[in-house]
DNA sequence: CCGCCGATCTTT
DNA sequence: AAGATCGGCGGG
C-alpha cells in the first residue's frame, strides 16, 4: 500500500461510464474520515432519462452541467444527502453515484454520524449512508475535489479496482432500467443491500 | 428473514 | 405526485 495521493482532474474528465468502474477501490477522505468505495453507479446526463440532469440544468443541478471533478449533492426523498462524482467534459452532465464504501478510518465519528447503524458494515452500505457517516451534505454542494485544499478527496492508495467488476442495473429508478451501469467490487459485504422496489 | 410504511424536500 | 433512501415495525 502506498501513500494515498489524490486524484487528478484527469481521471474524471472521461466519460462517467468509464469513469464509474475506475472509481472501485478508490479510497473517499473527509477530514479524518474514509471509506474505501466499493459499490457506484454512472449517470449520463442530457442522454439518460434516470439522470437528475435530464431536462437540463436546474438550480440543483447546475454543478453538474460545470467542469468535472466536483461533487454533486442531492437531497433524497427528502430526508438524505447523497453524493455524485461529476464526470466528462464541461457541459456534459454525466456523474458517478457513489453508493457504499467499506469504513477506513475515523470508524468513531462515522458510528457518531450513523447512530441507526448496528454493525460496522452498515455504516457506508447505501448511499445515504456513505455521505451521512462521512459527513457529507449541501455544504459540500459543488466542492472541487481537486483544489489543494479540498477538505473532501479522492486518492488512490495502490489497491487497483477489480479486473472483472460486478455490474447490474441501476437500484430505486424507474426510466432506462435495462441498462447495466451499477458496479461493484465482487463478494464484498458492504456492497448495499438489494432492495424491492415500493 | 421479508414486506409495509412514514419521514420530508425538490422538481414536475 | 413522484422520487438515484432509510429505518422501524409487524408477521412468518
Amino acid at each position: 500500500m502506498t501513500r494515498p495521493r489524490p486524484l487528478p482532474r484527469s481521471f474524471f474528465a472521461g466519460n462517467a461510464l468509464e469513469v464509474a468502474p475506475q472509481l472501485l477501490n478508490k479510497v473517499l477522505e473527509h477530514r479524518g474520515r474514509s471509506i474505501r468505495i466499493v459499490e457506484v453507479e454512472a449517470y449520463l446526463g442530457c442522454d439518460d432519462p434516470a439522470s437528475h440532469a435530464y431536462r437540463g440544468p436546474t438550480p440543483r443541478t447546475e454543478v453538474m452541467f460545470g467542469p468535472p471533478g466536483h461533487l454533486y449533492v442531492y437531497l433524497s426523498y427528502g430526508i438524505h444527502w447523497c453524493m455524485n462524482i461529476v464526470c466528462g467534459p464541461n457541459r456534459v452532465a454525466g456523474a458517478v453515484l457513489l453508493r457504499a464504501g467499506a469504513p477506513l478510518t475515523g470508524i468513531d465519528e462515522q458510528w457518531a454520524a450513523r447512530p441507526a447503524a448496528r454493525r460496522r458494515i452498515d455504516l457506508a452500505n447505501g448511499p445515504g449512508k456513505l455521505a451521512a457517516a462521512l459527513g457529507i451534505d449541501d455544504r459540500h454542494r459543488g466542492l472541487d475535489l481537486c483544489a489543494a485544499q479540498s477538505p473532501v478527496i479522492v486518492a488512490d492508495d495502490g489497491v487497483p479496482p477489480p479486473a472483472s467488476p460486478m455490474t447490474g442495473p441501476r437500484i430505486g429508478i424507474s426510466t432506462a432500467i435495462d441498462h447495466p451501469w451499477r458496479f461493484f467490487v465482487p463478494a464484498d459485504p458492504h456492497v448495499s443491500p438489494a432492495r424491492r422496489p415500493r
